[in-house]
RNA sequence: GGCUGAGUGGCAGAGUGGUUAUGCAGCGGCCUGCAAAGCCGUGUACAGCGGUUCGAUUCCGCUCUCAGCCUCCA
């Protein structure tokens, strides 16, 4: 089989994976800064890593997977004035709030999940050490600052020179930094706000500087896997290695990960420009099957671009696979079927999932042949099918349950209802009376329910009335 | 200005130096009372211009277009 080769952005290359403890994969993902709910975006970055550390243990491997949890932040602050509401009240919210979108869409708790304010005193020391070391310094406004100078590799993960960088493009140049891209470590406590005891006074931690200690702390100096978005590329992770690195004397991380963005009309979806929609507001539509899907149907490096037209062809597809495992039983295959291989191959190759996919549209295919013609091999390919899907938290449902389900859809019409209808039609259909069981099928098709004849018997599902009425006839 | 990445059939989206991606939609057929689902068949896609090659969508160069980063951001 081949091995698994993950895109590094360090090198920019596939390179075959190699943990550093044979067995075992370290695993940190940059997580959420809670001070709202999650959007589609931050769905991507959880789907996407739940993803990494499922195939990762689907391989054998011991997976330790840590994400944290940003809990203090200017944002936080503001936010938390303007709410009138404590931060740790604020805080705990959006958690509660983000635990729940995450189970929505079957993304699994990570194995740690570090806070920020609970690794206040790690910071401190880590802060501490790089002073010693002269990679930080006090400001005159008693910030401690890191200096960018004082460490040669600067910019090796973002491939960018300190001399190639407009200073100034965007923010203010900050007179208390000796040099414009010096980030703060420490940032001193204006009255009124949250703060912790410091050997430089009451303040709190830097954003760069969190990440560093708790993963660092929780996974070693050195570890193997180091996930997020894109933009953190630059400049939080390049600001990682530069602290941790240069506070160990050790190397930070064998492997960077960066998934890409979600883009609405070809634009990047963001805070700052507002064009974000939330899990919470999608779900009303969609399932979170649907989004997964979604999210997993293209590469997890490649722009995402969302619309309503996806999701929809994300609901047809799911709609499929779960419509071949209708009527089966699904066996474990003991025996590597070449669906299995193809599969494996296809996500070694940096995850590629959008192929992997494509593998299970065949096995379903086939499956779809077999179920009338041979149902044991039909329930063996069945098994094939779920063996793939597992990874890709896929179709962990019964097929009933998503086909019946009411769950994103917008028919409300009861499953009780239902079988009275179909009793009815049954009937009309025993005295041949079609144009009345054609009538009661047109009337259930409208209020979003299809039905399926099969024999004697007459099966349903549910589909969105809304999506009915936008395709094309 | 510096640095990345991308441009594939109606849509989405993989991939490859010569052979069907896959899904949705379309068309023809089978099945069906009629449907639906399913099955079978069906599309002369690879931004443009050069170059390398027996052969390029795939490699190289240039051009155009788009997106991202350059201390808010997943």
């Amino acid at each position: 089989m081949s091995a698994l080769k993950i895109h590094n952005t360090l090198t920019k290359q596939k390179e075959t994976f190699v943990p550093i403890n044979k067995g075992e994969v370290s695993l940190y993902v940059c997580g959420m800064t809670v001070y709202d709910f999650c959007h589609i975006g931050h769905a991507r970055v959880m789907v996407v890593f739940d993803v990494v550390s499922r195939y990762l243990k689907y391989l054998g491997y011991n997976v330790k997977y840590v994400r944290n949890i940003t809990d203090i932040d200017d944002k936080i602050i503001a936010r938390s004035v303007e709410a009138k509401e404590d931060f740790t009240q604020l805080t705990k919210r959006f958690t509660d709030e983000m635990h729940q979108d995450e189970a929505s869409l079957n993304v699994l708790p990570p194995d740690l999940e570090p806070l920020a304010t609970d690794s206040i005193d790690n910071i401190i020391s880590m802060i501490e050490k790089l002073i010693a070391n002269n990679n930080a310094y006090v400001g005159p406004n008693n910030d401690v600052y890191y200096s960018v100078e004082s460490f040669e590799n600067y910019g090796q993960l973002s491939g960018r020179k300190l001399d190639d960088m407009n200073a100034g493009e965007r923010v203010d140049v900050d007179n208390n930094k000796r040099n414009p891209f010096d980030f703060v470590l420490w940032k001193s406590a204006k009255p009124e706000e949250p703060s912790w005891t410091s050997p430089w006074g009451q303040g709190r931690p830097g954003w760069h500087i969190e990440c560093s200690a708790m993963a660092t702390c929780c996974l070693g100096n050195h570890f193997d896997i180091h996930g997020g978005g894109m933009d953190l590329q630059f400049p939080h992770h390049e600001n990682e290695i530069a602290q941790s690195e240069a506070a160990t004397g050790e190397r930070y991380v064998n492997t960077w990960m960066h998934n890409g963005f979600v883009r609405i009309d070809d634009e990047k979806m963001s805070k700052s420009l507002g064009n974000f929609f939330t899990v919470r507001d999608v779900l009303k539509k969609y399932r979170g099957e649907e989004i997964r899907f979604f999210v997993l149907s293209s590469h997890y490096r490649s722009p995402l671009n969302y619309s309503d037209e996806q999701l929809n062809e994300s609901r047809s597809a799911l709609e499929r696979l779960y419509t071949a495992l209708r009527d089966v039983k699904p066996i474990q295959n003991n025996l590597q079927s070449d669906y299995i291989r193809r599969f494996e191959e296809a996500m070694n190759d940096d995850f590629n999932s959008a192929k992997a996919i494509s593998v299970m549209f065949e096995c379903a295919n086939e499956l779809n042949k077999l179920k009338s013609l041979n149902p044991e091999q039909a329930s063996l390919i069945a098994g094939d099918l779920l063996k793939m899907a597992g990874p890709l938290g896929l179709l962990n449902q019964s097929p009933e349950e998503f086909l019946q389900s009411s769950a994103g859809a917008d028919s409300v019409i009861s499953n009780d209802e239902i079988d009275v209808q179909i009793n009815q039609r049954l009937q009309a259909k025993e005295d041949k009376n079609w144009a009345l069981a054609d009538q009661i099928r047109d009337a259930l098709k409208e209020q979003g329910i299809i039905l399926e004849d099969k024999g004697a018997e007459t099966t349903w599902r549910r589909v969105n009335v809304a999506t009915l009425a936008t395709q094309p006839q």
